[in-house]
This record gives C-alpha cells, structure tokens and sequence, in this order.
DNA sequence: TTGTATTTTCAATCATTTTTGAAATACCTT
DNA sequence: AAGGTATTTCAAAAATGATTGAAAATACAA
C-alpha cells in the first residue's frame, strides 16, 4: 500500500467513525485530512483532497475551529488562510469529550433532574416506578459525567496509569 | 407537570440524545417507552403511543432485540407479541457498549492496525510521521477499548467504586 | 386444510441533512 | 479609495436516511 492510499483509508475510517456517532461525515474527514497533514493546509488544498465545494469546506473548518480541534494561521507574504489540527491524540480527545459532554450530556442531565424532581403524587404506584426509573437513568448518566469531567482535567500518564491500576486490581479479584 | 407529560419529555429527552449519537431517533424513542412502561406493550400499542407506522414500529422493535435491549414474550389467550425492556440500567449501558464496541470500534481498530503494518519504507520522512500519527491514535483508541471491555465485564458496584477511588487520589494529588 | 390474526418485507414516498455555488461581505495592498 | 484576493453566507439542489402502507409471509386455532 503507498502513502497516498492509505492517507485515503484513513480518511475514509475517520469519515465513517464520526458518522456512526452523530459527526458529519465530511466534518471527520477534513479533521482527519489536517490530523496527518505535516504543514497546514489552505482551504483551496482541503477543497481539492477531498473534492468538496468551498462553502462546505469552510462550514467544517469553522466548525473543527469551533470544537476547538482546528486553529488557523497565516503566512508571510500569503493572503491566504492556512489551518491546522492539534496533533496530541490525547488533547484531541479530551476536546472532543469536552465538547460533547456540554452540548448532549449536560442538556440530557438537566431534563433528568427536572424529571425526577417535578412530580409530588408519591402515592400513585404507577408514578413511583416512573421516577425510580429516572433517578436510575440520572444516576448512571451522572456517574458517566463524573468520570469524563476527570478525563478532560487529567494529564494522559496519570489517567491511563489509574485505569491500568483499575484493570490490575480487577484481575486479582478474578 | 402530569405523569402523561413526563413520560412525553422523557421519550423526546431519550430521542434526541441517541439521535445525537448515531442512533435512529424513533429507535431511541420505542426504547425509552419500553423502559419506563411497567408492563410489557404490544406493537400496536407502540404504534399508538408513538405515532408511528407498523412497518417502522416493528423494524426498530426487531433493532432493539438485535441490540440486546428489548425481549418479547407470549400472553396467555393472546397471539399477539408483547415487548419489554431490559430495565436494569447498568445492564443496558454495558449492553449498548457491548453493541458499539462491536459494531464501530472494533473495524476502526483493525483498520488502524492495517495502516500501521502496511508502510514498508520508513526512511521517508513523510511516511514516518504519517506511522507515528496512526500508531498514537490506535494507541489511544485501544486504550478507550480496553478500559469498555473492564466495563462490560464489571459487577457495578466494582466499577463505581474503582471510578471513586480513582476520583480522590485523583482529588488528593491535586 | 382453511380462515383469521399477526408479523414481516420492501418499493415508493417523505423528511432531514448535507452540499453546492454564486452573491455578498470582509480583508489587504497600494 | 480602488482593485483585487479571500472568506462567508445561504437559498436551492442533491443526497441520504427514515417512514409508510399494502402485499406477502407466517403462525395459530378450529
């Protein structure tokens, strides 16, 4: 396989891995088009890559700057814009979880609380098993929340560290 | 707010979020009827809580038993099927990792492996960096994959309580 | 087996999301 | 300020994804 192809499969992965999880496709691609670029890229070379019109390369690339995966810069003696990505896997991915966490999680928590907290008639059976279910569902999604909201503050070493430690710890028990 | 009313905020609350995350949004939507309904329902009930067709109820009942979520059972004097959700959260949540670990981080992976393999001529700078790029990427991906294959193994007690241990030697170092 | 109730399938339709491309705007440089 | 890039916007078009509904298949009971 040459470089060029695999860059292309890469793409592709990355491209379809974003849209199995809500990301638009071509948003992914062009993340991942900067994500193995060596130099930043104008928006004329991520248009041509990936054969995608102006409008929609300047969407996306708003869009991963808005993510804050994507910055821009500027070269001497070019008027143009270039962009690039943030390179650490590991920033990229508490990126990602941070802002997933305060556009789909944090929403999904507010309704749970107003949920579980809006209906008094405790003595109807039918509206107890109704708010058990959701102060479970809460519950659960509160303690996901908890653990990502350490994820985004930890160094990498020291994460990965206590999950190993976890993992260890949970062999013994076995 | 009445019962009736919660119910709705809560079937459109669990719509959006899988929508947000890859998930057919009426798929989401039946899930979330299932479990918070305390008996099981029949398709046509489905049909009329939702508002949806046969066809479509009936294809995401048949996606949430592929999915692990939802199981059917027989009345007695009825020939109709009747559905219920699995109700136990922890439960659903390792099964929903199950299911997505299979089904969209397992292909990732064995691509990422693929590219890191295939580039022979590692003189070239270009192809250097492009090796390193993917090997930190499957690196952290494996790690992700790793730590969900604890998670899908764990009792929830255990899982919490190594999460909250995690949490204040975290708290402590700080 | 026959008749009836129920489930499944899938081509056609509908809805939503994405993309395009050209006009408007902003930005430089002189 | 003018002239020439480059960027942004957004209505319309295209592509994709979801839904319908009716016909076919299946399951059951008598």
């Amino acid at each position: 396989m040459q470089l060029e192809e695999a860059k292309e499969k890469f793409i592709q992965a990355w491209g379809a891995l974003g849209s199995n999880w809500g990301i638009n496709r071509t948003m992914a691609q062009v993340h991942a088009l900067l994500l193995i670029s060596p130099n930043s890229l104008s928006a004329q070379e991520v248009m041509d890559a990936l054969n995608i019109s102006r409008g929609n390369a300047n969407m996306n690339l708003r869009a991963l700057i808005d993510w804050g995966l994507v910055s821009k810069e500027h070269k001497a003696g070019d008027r143009k814009e270039y962009f690039f990505a943030e390179k650490d896997i590991w920033q990229v991915a508490q990126q990602v979880i941070i802002e997933r966490r305060k556009r789909e999680l944090k929403p999904v928590l507010k309704i749970l609380e107003d949920l579980k907290t809006m209906e008094g008639d405790q003595k109807d059976e039918e509206v107890k098993a109704f708010v058990e279910s959701v102060e479970n569902i809460h519950n659960i999604v509160g303690q996901a929340d908890k653990f990502l909201e350490i994820a985004i503050k930890a160094d990498r070493n020291w994460f990965f560290g206590a999950l190993i430690k976890m993992f260890s710890r949970k062999s013994k028990q076995e």
